[in-house]
DNA sequence: TTGTAAGCGTTATCAT
DNA sequence: ATGATAACGCTTACAA
């Protein structure tokens, strides 16, 4: 099936296969005519050197995995988007792993890449509450791991964060601020360090402020609109919050359609804040105050820390387990706003 | 560096490598017996056959590519995440190429996939007017390719796109209908093939319509939202149309954004309506009528029909270059309602 | 059922 | 500046 290869273009050229491969390996023990000759005729056959066996020779394969919960989520896509952009621009491959917030997954994705596909990998977690020591593998390989945002704090490694305490504080003391005496919070998985960095700014805002913290204000939510719109309803009518801090985006969006269902008046009954990467915030009804992170920048810093890791020696590698911290932004907008709702 | 492979594997266990290779294999040839020992050690090792070496004896990759202009946009994330699901059940790896919708890009990404690092490739095209010969390399390397939602029509190749034309056709409809007389069309690129065939829809109905088809009301626009502020500030002061139909999302968007500033009502000025794939439309001020697209199942599709391909017979390949056309959903909000707007 | 050996296409080392 | 050759790690006839 006449497909070219190195041998082949070296054949008709009348050269050896080794001059043919510096042609395109940019060295400079080549005449530059022979290597123009070289690159010439390879372009007409649209040849390029065979990607496996370049990897299998130097045992590297310009590839790095991105390993996230999901895609279709503002936040996700962003950093995706900030990630592949720094590949690109490195000459460097991006695949992508959803793991649905499966943690068997996530362990069946790390572990397959192991075995040299990927020169390393930036990942979001899924399990907090797992073993974790599946992880190990990647250390021994010496693959790099940079987590981001979703990070497991019992694993030693690279990670790109946010100041999550900081912005859960001020977000929960500015509802109080604006008249809120009981606000739930809402999160998907309080066992998340995420959930739980959150909670703890939502708690410490309430106690600076001499409220109490009441646990059945804290709501346990799912990934389902569906199954959110019925705990929601339900916290609706029996507590009864005057305010409430979403700890994800999802959340935030569930309040809006219960509220809208139920005739709750946001922000006159009830006053919503919550982490959102949605950039249409302004023009929803009301416009939601958010907490946004910076998700571009923070896929571009991750892919950044892991190039830099890769580009280090073998040795020093491991010791490379530095936390990048951003800042998040609160912007407040109608929904937790004191006025009364001016339309438009 | 100690690093195990299939050879040191089989010394260990007193075997051949043969024998150990087909261990993974899952092949029938082996004693179970066999089989278990060495799965469970390497199990023990964390070993896995190396993907390069497999790869460059088989000639193939399990990999596959996705290339598309963007991916911090509802309908290309959902397409991504429908594409994924069904390559991790085919035990495939997604590459993701972005090429912010630069046909140079498109060109270098296609031309660099072409040396054996995928088996086929998924795309969403950037450059309508260009010249699409570079593609034939695929052909030639017996690569397939599918595209999604934006084609090039001058390709033959396997394509799942959605009913534009019809879609285009009725939502203008039901602004005449809603009483618009004047109807703007926006569009990012008019020469891409969906920016036409969506504009003809729009031209067809104006004239079943008894309305003259005014060219000036075909609204060029860009990709960035503040330039598309600009130019829909000009159309709105100038032009006064009282309906506009956005050919993509995020030319309604920014519609929004400029009526919410001139203080223009929607839909009591002007009726919005638009291509989206935004979860929350109802939630925006006033909600948004939209036509939908099935991104997900779009994204599901397409990979589908190239696992399709992929499974043939090297003959038979390029003889697949079916369309699959699915259906977009007209959904009908307040901001393209005839009705005063009811708030909540 | 297991082993032997050739070959996948490249690159780096060592000669020339 | 160019060529010969030995890996890289795996798979698959073919042989035993």
């Amino acid at each position: 099936m006449g497909n070219i290869n190195i041998i082949k273009l070296a054949e008709e050229l009348n050269l050896s296969k080794s001059t043919v491969s510096r042609a395109f390996r940019g060295g400079s023990d080549i005449n530059p005519q022979t290597r123009e000759k070289i690159l010439a005729r390879a372009k007409e056959l649209n040849f390029l050197p065979n990607h496996h066996a370049s990897n299998l020779r130097n045992q590297k394969s310009k590839t790095i995995a991105v390993i996230v919960p999901e895609i279709a989520n503002n936040f996700f896509s962003k950093a995706i988007n900030g990630i592949e952009k720094v590949a690109k621009d490195k000459s460097y491959h991006v695949l992508i792993y959803l793991t649905d917030d499966d943690f068997q997954k996530e362990v069946a994705f790390v572990t397959n890449l192991s075995n040299g596909r990927v020169d390393g990998i930036i990942m979001s977690v899924s399990g907090e509450d797992q073993d974790h020591s599946y992880l190990q593998v990647l250390k021994r390989k010496k693959i790099p791991l940079v987590f981001f945002d979703r990070t497991y704090e019992d694993v030693e490694t690279a990670r790109v964060t946010t100041n999550d305490y900081q912005s859960s504080f001020e977000a929960t003391e500015h509802l109080i601020k604006s008249g809120c005496k009981k606000v739930a919070y809402l999160v998907v998985n309080k066992n998340l360090s995420i959930g739980k960095t959150r909670m703890q700014g939502y708690i410490d805002a309430l106690k600076k402020n001499n409220i109490p913290f009441d646990d059945h204000l804290v709501i346990d939510c799912s990934n389902e609109l569906e199954k959110n719109k019925v705990i929601l309803r339900n916290l609706f009518e029996t507590l009864k919050p005057d305010g409430v801090f979403a700890s994800v985006e999802r959340l935030a969006i569930a309040s809006y359609y219960v509220c809208h269902a139920m005739n709750i008046s946001i922000p006159d009954d009830v006053k919503v804040i919550g982490f959102s990467s949605l950039e249409i915030s302004p023009l929803l009804n009301p416009s939601l105050s958010t907490i946004t992170q910076p998700a571009y920048k923070m896929g571009e810093r991750a892919a950044e820390l892991l190039f830099e890791i890769l580009e280090k020696h073998e040795e020093e590698k491991e010791f490379i387990t530095r936390n990048i911290v951003l800042d998040s932004e609160l912007i407040q907008r109608q929904s937790s706003s004191l006025e009364p709702v001016a339309i438009r």
